[in-house]
DNA sequence: ATGAAAGCGCTAACAG
DNA sequence: CTGTTAGCGCTTTCAT
C-alpha cells in the first residue's frame, strides 16, 4: 500500500527519473547494463507507475468509453463483450457505461467519460436525439456511434442493415407458403423498432399482402410479447407466420402460442431478431435474424482505434443479417444449422 | 474539442485558479457575486474540470472497478447493472472489467486497476487463487469479493448461501418423492460450482442416499451439458432428479432429456441455479434457486464505498437462496387461455 | 474572502 | 546514453 514512484526508483538506481521512465516504456536508448538494475530494483520495491500522473502528463488516458442502454439485454453484453475484448488486446482499457435506457443517464455519461480523459468513445444509445449527442461528441479524439446513422466528419458509423434482414424474414416464410403474416414490433422509442416494422410494412405493401391490423407493438419484454401474443391470435386465428421485435418478444410468443395450443411452426411460423443464447434453447428452437453482435464491438474499437491514430479512412460499416433457420419455421427434421459467419462489408463514403 | 482550464476560467474572470477551484468544488468561502460571475464565465467557456487532474491530486478517482469473469452471463451482467447503478448514484464511474474466465486476465485487471488509481475494486473471480487475490487486493484502499469468503481483513465479502440452497432444491425433490437424483456440476474451477457440489454430496450422504456416480461435472455451457446428460441418462435410466449448477446447464439438459423423449418432470424432474431471465421461458419453465444479483452488485457497491469511508463495519453479507417453483418439477398447472400462467412471480417455499 | 507557492507522478524537449 | 528543466491541471497549504 505504501506509494513506491518512479522517483524512488532513480534514487535507488543512482539515475534521474527520466532514465527509469525509459526503462518503463521500453525505450530502449539505454544501456543493457542500467536498464536491467533498474528493472531489477523496480521489481524489488514493488513499483508501479502511475496510470494518472502518465495520463496528465501525456494527455492521453488509453481508455475508451462504451455506453449502452442495457446490459441484462445479451444483445449489448454481447457488443460489450467484443468491445471489451479487443480494446484488452489493444492496451487499453473500456469503461462500460450502462444508461439503463435514461436519456439523461446517457448525457451525463458522456460528460463524465469527457471528465476522466476517455481517449475515444463508442454509443449505442437509442434515445439521446442527434443534436446532443452531436454535440456531446465534438469534445472526443475520436468516437463510434452504433446503430443509428451518422455524418463521418461526427464519428464513425456502425449500423445493421435491417432492412434486409426483414427480407431476409419474409422470404423465408413466403417461401414456405405463409400468406398472412403478423409483425410483433416494439414501442417507437426502439430505433431499430421504427427500422424493423417500417421494412416490413414496405415488403409486404410491394406484395400487395399488407394488413395492418397484423402489425402491433409491445414493450420488448417476454411477458407484454406474452399478451399482445394472445390477443393478437384471438383477434387474428388465420395468422400463420410471426416476425418478432426481438428474440425475447419471439420467446414470450412462443409461450404464449404453447398455451393457445397453436403449434409452432405447423400453424403459425416464429421468427425472431438478434439470435440470443437463448433462442436455440427454446423449444422449437427459434429461427432469427443474426448478426454478430460481438463484431459490433470489436469493429466499434478498431474503428476508434483508427480514428484516434488519426486514420479516418473506413468510416462506415454496414453489417447484413443473416437468417439463421431452425424449428420454428421448418419443422423437426432439418438439422443443418446455418453457419453464421460475420458479413463484414465495410466500406468509404 | 478546445481545451478550457481553470486558469483560462481564472484569467478571465480576473482571480485566482484557487477561487475558480473553490467555485467548482462548492466550497462556500468565496463571496456571492464572484461565484456567480465565475460560475457564468465557467458556462460560457465551456470549461469542464480535468478528473485526471483532479485524481493526481487528490489521490482519489471515485472511480471503482468491478471484475467479472463473463458478461454474456446473464448472472454477472445483473451484478454489474445493479453495481453500476448504485454507483452512479454515489457519484462515483464504475470500470467494469471483463476478463473472460482467464485468470491470467483476472490478475491483469487487477493490476490495471490500480494503475488507473481506482479507490476500490468488487472482485467475482472464481479461477484466481485466494494468496494471489489476497496479495493484489492489499494495493486497493477498499476490496470486495463477491462469491469466495475471505476474512474482513482483506476486503468486505458477499456470498451466497450455497450450502441452504442446495438443500432447498432437495428436500422438494424428496418431497416429490425422487429418490435417484443426480447432480450436474461444473469443472472444479468454479468455486461456487465446487460449493454447490459439496452441499449436494453432504446433503444426500446424510440421507444415506449419495452414488457418486450420479455426481458429474461438465463445463456451464448448454452444449457441454446436452452431452453430459444423453451420457448420464443411458448410463443410469433410473434417475428420476437432476440438480444442475446453473440455469444454463439445465437448458442445455432439458435440451437433452426432449432428444432422450424423457419426460420432464414425470421421469425426470429438473432444478437450475440463478433464475435468469430465460428460466422462465424454457418449456417446460425451470425450477431453480435463485437470490437477487442486483442486490448483490448494489450491496458490493455500498460495501465499498463504506470500506473507502473507513467503514468496517459490515464486513460480510450472506444471501439466501429462495427456490422459484416451476413446472420442471411440479408438471402443467390447469391452462388458461384469457390468463397469463402464474409461474412468473417467484415464490420461496 | 482571496492569493501565492508548492507539489501530485509522470513525460517532453532539449541538452550534454 | 543520460540528465535538466518544464510543465500537464488541479488541490493544498499557508499567507494576506
Amino acid at each position: 500500500m505504501t506509494k513506491v514512484t518512479m522517483a524512488d526508483v532513480a534514487r535507488a538506481a543512482g539515475v534521474s527519473k527520466q532514465t527509469v521512465s525509459r526503462v518503463v516504456n521500453g525505450n530502449n536508448r539505454t544501456s543493457k547494463e542500467t536498464a536491467a538494475r533498474i528493472q531489477k530494483l523496480i521489481e524489488e520495491l514493488g513499483y508501479r507507475p502511475s496510470g494518472v500522473a502518465r495520463s496528465l502528463a501525456t494527455n492521453s488516458s488509453r481508455t475508451l468509453g462504451l455506453i449502452v442502454p442495457a446490459l441484462n439485454n445479451p444483445y449489448y453484453s454481447e457488443i460489450a463483450e467484443g468491445a471489451e475484448q479487443t480494446a484488452w488486446e489493444e492496451g487499453y482499457n473500456l469503461l462500460l457505461c450502462n444508461v439503463l435506457q435514461n436519456p439523461e443517464r446517457e448525457w451525463a455519461a458522456l460528460r463524465s467519460l469527457e471528465d476522466r480523459g476517455a481517449d475515444g468513445v463508442i454509443v449505442d444509445t437509442p434515445q439521446l436525439p442527434d443534436s446532443k449527442l452531436f454535440e456531446l461528441l465534438r469534445h472526443y479524439k475520436a468516437a463510434v456511434v452504433i446503430g443509428r446513422s451518422v455524418p463521418s466528419s461526427v464519428a464513425g458509423n456502425i449500423v445493421v442493415d435491417d432492412e434486409a434482414g426483414v427480407g431476409l424474414a419474409l422470404e423465408h416464410l413466403l417461401a414456405r407458403n405463409r400468406r398472412t403474416i403478423a409483425m410483433l414490433s416494439a414501442t417507437s422509442a426502439y430505433a431499430s423498432g421504427r427500422v424493423r416494422k417500417r421494412a416490413f410494412v414496405h415488403f409486404l405493401e410491394a406484395h400487395e399482402m399488407l394488413d395492418m391490423k397484423l402489425v402491433v407493438a409491445c414493450e420488448p419484454n417476454d411477458e407484454a410479447s406474452f399478451e399482445a401474443t394472445v390477443q393478437l391470435l384471438q383477434k387474428h386465428p388465420s395468422i400463420n407466420g410471426l416476425v418478432c421485435f426481438n428474440d425475447i418478444v419471439a420467446a414470450g410468443a412462443l409461450k404464449a402460442l404453447r398455451s393457445l395450443d397453436v403449434r409452432v411452426p405447423d400453424d403459425v411460423a416464429v421468427i425472431g431478431h438478434d439470435d440470443i443464447r437463448m433462442a436455440r434453447l427454446l423449444n422449437p428452437p427459434l429461427t432469427t435474424l443474426t448478426v454478430s453482435k460481438r463484431d459490433i464491438g470489436v469493429n466499434a474499437v478498431r474503428m476508434v482505434l483508427d480514428r484516434i491514430g488519426g486514420y479516418n479512412r473506413n468510416t462506415k460499416v454496414v453489417l447484413s443479417p443473416e437468417l439463421v433457420v431452425r424449428e420454428s419455421t421448418v419443422g423437426k427434421p432439418p438439422k443443418s444449422t446455418t453457419t453464421r459467419e460475420s458479413s463484414l462489408r465495410p466500406f468509404a463514403e
